[in-house]
DNA sequence: GATGAATGAGGATTCATTCAT
DNA sequence: GATGAATGAATCCTCATTCAT
């Protein structure tokens, strides 16, 4: 019971991030989206930072980016299915562009994204495996290319959060056509 | 010299903006930064989010840079100069990760963000119009392109503010070669 | 406990009334005077508005006392006991006129002094209840008929608080006198 | 010139007096209303309250209250004129009323309104000078009538104020009626 | 006289954190 | 473990007043 109700105040604080923004967030919001008296917050974390490292790492966990994706996939696939993971996840990859500003001054937040990254970039490296790796290049650059698309796709996320007339769509496709080219000879 | 001291109000917003980061910059600490009294702050600015607005704006003018880009330069040369500005200006750029997450609870921030991105969206058209618009494509795809490679900067720019040892040459050499890599015939 | 700290503050914002008057009186001040730390005033009230709204209806609950009048009573004694209230609790009726202004103003406060004068006249009508009502009058003059002389009491004691060298007991007299003389027949 | 600016100074006084009432009243809202710069203020008067009593002044003059009415007047006509009087200058008794609370702070502003009181209580026994005065009663109770029936007007006044249901003219009447009924023999 | 920038004290309010029960 | 009251520092903002030009 106490550690269910360590998850309720996690899942609370989780929860309020996502609909009021951290600016936002205070302890006593979280403790009423969870339920549970303000004092005992402090009880099991011992700042509210402690609290929002967990939380953003049960968010990230909820979204278990791509781990569990099919093993064989065309790049078309695959990118099919980076664009509903994107619109399914929408409030959590928006809290984690907030999280970015902060991560700059809160070392152990900074961890957790870090953390976050690296498991999706493993994804992405997973479904591109296939990709002729690339264009006779490197080793440095193979691994660099999962950064490379990662990045684009948050590039191209953040604008589509920031402008609800960007075409983002027409984005993700121009950027798979990117590496579906496949370069000849 | 009121016209001065509005301006000094606003670099000192704008310094402490950089030093600090968003959460930690008080009114107090940018009338300090500014060698000015508290109360003059409001009364040359109506509120904490016009300055900040103001400092915002004068970011990102120190920045425009791009535009004045010579007009003929290789893909390669391009992705030179961008490594050379992305490292002269990080501090403006971690503030403007920063400031992503702020813009999507304050619609004046926001659209500030937009205008900057599109003209960096617009200098980056510039140097990429002789890429074969690409591989037989679109229109949309055409007008896609940039906000793609502007993503993915972004995107790799904010692995390397987030994570010291990432390989920021790489995937920026990386972005590079996916372009260059002419589709033949 | 926690009942009585409220009470506390609501007393304290009370007297800090009577002092030091409306204007006079901040949020600090009724802390200093409650004895309690100026941040509890916030965690019992929403606002400064909200904790003032409760310390009127405090004030006005001790005044009440009409309500409690003998039954019998000539109008002449009525009147006597008039003075004795109005005597006794003249900062309350101080502070009661300076939140005329303020109800303009504020909403909740006004409410709060709708009902003390729907009270006060209640106590009037009781009071002379055995007036002829008045000079073979219609139904409304008879419930005009409290109004008026609630009023009066109210003009004589604003000139009273106003003007020390006010005749106030002489006033009082030649409203009752107004009321005594019986029309004959 | 300058004196005539002086004036516009103590006219827009007034007017944001009475158009945001005394609590919301800064000394550059005045300035902008009388269409000078806010350092002008204080060259003319020396302290805001030393405007406000310039202003005030100014509001009662305009009033004139019933200083010209005509000398030959029933006491029906007479309240008739009372009536109109009030709803022709509801914006001036609304502040005036305001400033009952501010004044017991500010002795310059009491010093004020006693004079205009004073004014009104001699205009009042103008009107009722041929009111039996008052059934035999002593000259004490003789000079004790005005205050009566100005308090009375003000007491129903402020209930008209307060309460936008308070029957105001039945009020009226009904005091009319407390005064016209002759005690007869 | 006139101007508007400058000054800084003081206002209400929020909030992470602590503590006694 | 659990509770919610208590604490007080810090926040943004307002404002009467002063001052240099």
């Amino acid at each position: 019971m106490p550690e269910e109700t360590r998850g309720r105040i996690i899942a609370g604080a989780y929860q309020t991030l996502i609909r009021q923004g951290y600016e936002a967030t205070s302890v006593k919001d979280i403790a009423r989206e969870a339920g549970v008296p303000p004092g005992l917050i402090h009880y099991y974390f011992t700042s509210k930072e402690d609290l929002l490292v967990a939380a953003i790492r049960y968010g990230c966990n909820q979204v278990i980016p791509m781990r569990e994706v099919p093993s064989s996939l065309t790049l078309g696939e695959a990118f099919t299915l980076v664009k509903t993971h994107l619109s399914t996840h929408r409030g959590f990859y928006r809290l984690l562009f907030e999280m970015i500003g902060v991560s700059f001054h809160h070392e152990h937040i900074a961890q957790e994204m870090r953390d976050f990254i690296g498991e999706q970039r493993a994804a992405v490296e997973h479904l591109v495996r296939d990709v002729p790796t690339t264009r006779g290049s490197s080793e440095a650059a193979a691994s660099a290319l999962p950064s490379v698309i990662w990045g684009a796709v948050m590039g191209i996320l953040f604008q589509d959060l920031l402008d609800p007339a960007f075409e983002t769509e027409a984005a993700i496709d121009a950027l798979a056509r990117m590496l579906l080219e496949e370069p000849r000879r």
